[in-house]
DNA sequence: AAGATTAAAATATCATATATTATTGTCAGG
DNA sequence: CCTGACAATAATATATGATATTTTAATCTT
């Protein structure tokens, strides 16, 4: 039997999404179909398929019989995820405090140190990691929301999460000791289960990342 | 050239979608291809790229190698979209109230009256139209969080209002005056900018639309 | 009746073919 | 030099058939 259950799709899914995320893929170019079978390797049908997941997502758009693109950035479409995405987990996060038990509270402390390892390295100037300390990130306030008790809820979120991923990597900056702060005061107020400070923080948290993203650009409005 | 610009493949779409979440297509049930391909007349491409876009909304589930079902229901998953729709559509809703000028406020009017005639054909006993009755639902409840600003809340918001509707439809109950009562308290509220009544009655209104669904079902709780 | 083996069905993927639609380029007329 | 008509080209949407792999069903054995 095979080492992966992964299939063509499901792997050319994530590589093209990740892509779209890390900025591989430019926002707005277009998507030939040509252009990637060649560079996934995988047949016209796969990518179609791969595709039409990634539209129904938002991280492509496919204008009617013209093909596919990624998905433009611009200004109203950053606030518009970094609101949803404070709504949605700082109501998660409410939850997540709710309902947690010790299996939760470990995993959190677990990701938290994860992360704050890789956050020292980064501070020590160490970009050589700036996918795996995202992930970490990811992992972080996956790990806080993930006793929500609601898979739909967590099903948003990631989608969010990615979609605001992409606009931080977009201008890639980082913002070292406030971030690693924050981080650890939202830890702190989780465990402590004071969920309206945890919410505070959270809400503080995104919508300064936000704000310094936001600052990084120079985007014109129109798409 | 042609009356629609509908491509063969967006028809599909709605034509699966609308089978899922009105009931043709039964919970939990096997999406043979050959059966769809009959049922539909679309090819394989076309049939397998539909299934994807849904399956990546939440409407089909496709495990692994193992082909396309429609989603299952459970409580749980109820519990769950009843609730996230009213974080949004609340959240939308105090957006919305905020930020609609007159043409919204006209939209408004209009949807409601619509929906509201057809609320009287139905407390009068026409079963005929339950589709279109729906639709006239969704538009006003549209109308209410239209003018929130933001394309990714009201996307959001569109695939839960349907995936609730499926629940709703899976038992078909009318709730009658009560409804009717709650739509119309509902729309006076948002039209006096009253945000806090507004928010409060719709989260009532969707809160006791989904205890009466839960009430008229009899499912275990595993899928 | 449980487990193993084989046969049949269905899926995932690919390669091609065709019709339709978009895009580009050319050229005449102003 | 610009504009619009028209042809040429490229790309997409859709369909079909083929193959390898995997599931599922059926059969046999103990």
């Amino acid at each position: 039997m095979n080492d992966t259950n992964q299939t063509v799709g499901s792997t050319t899914y994530q590589k093209i999404k990740r892509d779209i995320i890390f900025g591989a893929l430019r926002p707005g170019s277009k998507l030939k179909l040509d252009m990637l079978k060649e560079r996934y390797d995988a047949s016209l049908s796969t990518l179609r398929e791969t595709l039409n997941r990634l539209t129904s997502e938002g991280f492509v758009e496919a204008p009617a019989q013209r093909g596919f693109f990624v998905k433009p950035v611009s200004v109203e479409d950053l606030e518009e995820i970094a609101n949803l995405r404070t709504l949605l987990e700082c109501h998660a996060l409410g939850l997540s405090i709710q309902n947690g038990d010790a299996e939760w509270e470990g995993q959190l402390v677990a990701a938290h140190h994860k992360l704050h390892l890789m956050e020292q390295r980064m501070l020590a100037g160490d970009e050589s990691q700036v996918e795996l300390w995202k992930r970490y990130d990811w992992e972080f306030h996956l790990a806080m929301i993930q006793a929500c008790k609601s898979k739909n809820l967590l099903s948003l979120h990631a989608t969010l999460f990615d979609k605001y991923l992409r606009y931080q990597m977009l201008v890639l900056t980082n913002r070292g000791e406030v971030a690693i702060r924050e981080h650890k005061a939202m830890f702190d107020a989780t465990l402590a289960r004071d969920t309206a400070t945890a919410q505070r923080l959270l809400d503080e948290h995104i919508r300064s990342g936000w704000q310094h993203t936001l600052a990084s650009v120079s985007w014109g409005t129109s798409g």
